[in-house]
DNA sequence: GTAACTGCAAAATATTTGCATCCTT
DNA sequence: AAGGATGCAAATATTTTGCAGTTAC
C-alpha cells in the first residue's frame, strides 16, 4: 500500500535529525520553529504527512487538536502502528512522551481496529517539582 | 471554578435534546448539518464550548483531528470529568461510542492528570458486516 | 530526462472575535 | 434594566492545492 518512489532530500533529513534529536512527540510548530527558516512551513507539512503515510512516524493528536508525530517503534510496519501504550502530554512544557503503561486491548466482537490514540494530559514530573 | 451566570435559551436547549437524541458522540459538523437552519454556526461553536466548559460534555479529539462532545455521565462534576473508558470512532459511519472496557491509570510518581482522551479507530460492528 | 520534492501564492477549512441586537432573569 | 446569548461580518488560524522551478535518481 504505501511504498510510493521517495527520494532523499536535504530538507527530509533534517526533519528525521530534529526527531533524532528530540524527546518525545513532534508538532508542525516545534519543527517549524526549530527549522523554519531553512524549510518552507508547507513543506513542513508535507514532510509530516508523508512520514506518516510511510510508517516513519505516527500521529498523536491531542486534546487540544494538535498533531504530534514520533517515531515508531521497531515494531511498526508500514501498514500497522498499533502503539498501544499511552501518551502523556505536559499542559506546561508542552511536551508529549510515552509512559510506560501498555493497554491490552479487548475489542468487542466483528470490531476491526486500525488506530489507537491514548492519550492523558495533565503535568508531569518535572514540571510539577517548580 | 465553573459556575458562570448561564441563562436558558431555546437554541442551547436545541442542543441538548439533539445530545439526548443521538448515539454515541457529537460533532460540531453533525450538529450544524442537524440544526444549522435553525442557528448560526458561530452559536454552535459557543455552545459546544460552554457545555464542555461547564462540565456538561466532555470533548474527545479523534485521530482525524475532529472534535466530538459527549455527554457526561453521572460521575462527572464540574471540575473533573474524566472519562477512563475507551471510545471507538468508526472510521466507515464515523460514529463515536464508548468501549465498555476502561482503564485503570497507573500514572508515574509526581505526574498530575487533567485529562484523558483514549480513542481507538476503525470499523465498528455493524459496519463490519457488509 | 523523468518524476519527486520544494517554495511561493492562493485557495479552502476551521475557529475565534467584535459588536449590535435580542432575550432571560 | 443588566448582562448573557445570538447573529452577522470580519479577523485569525490552520491546512491543502496549483503550479513553476529545482533536484535526486
Amino acid at each position: 500500500m504505501s511504498n510510493k518512489n521517495r527520494r532523499h532530500t536535504k530538507t527530509q533529513q533534517m526533519v528525521l535529525d530534529y526527531f533524532e534529536n528530540t524527546d518525545g512527540a513532534v508538532s508542525h510548530e516545534m519543527v517549524e520553529k526549530s527549522l523554519g527558516d531553512s524549510m518552507n512551513r508547507v513543506t513542513i507539512y508535507r514532510i509530516l504527512n508523508r512520514f506518516e503515510e510511510d510508517g516513519i512516524v505516527h500521529k498523536i493528536v491531542g486534546d487540544d487538536g494538535v498533531s504530534y508525530y514520533a517515531r515508531c517503534e521497531s515494531a511498526c510496519d508500514h501498514d500497522h502502528h498499533h502503539d498501544n501504550h499511552i501518551h502523556f502530554r505536559c499542559e506546561k512544557c508542552n511536551s508529549i512522551n510515552c509512559l510506560e503503561q501498555s493497554i491490552s486491548i479487548d475489542l468487542p466482537k466483528n470490531y476491526q481496529m486500525t488506530n489507537i490514540n491514548f492519550l492523558i494530559t495533565g503535568i508531569c514530573a518535572s514540571c510539577n517539582k517548580e
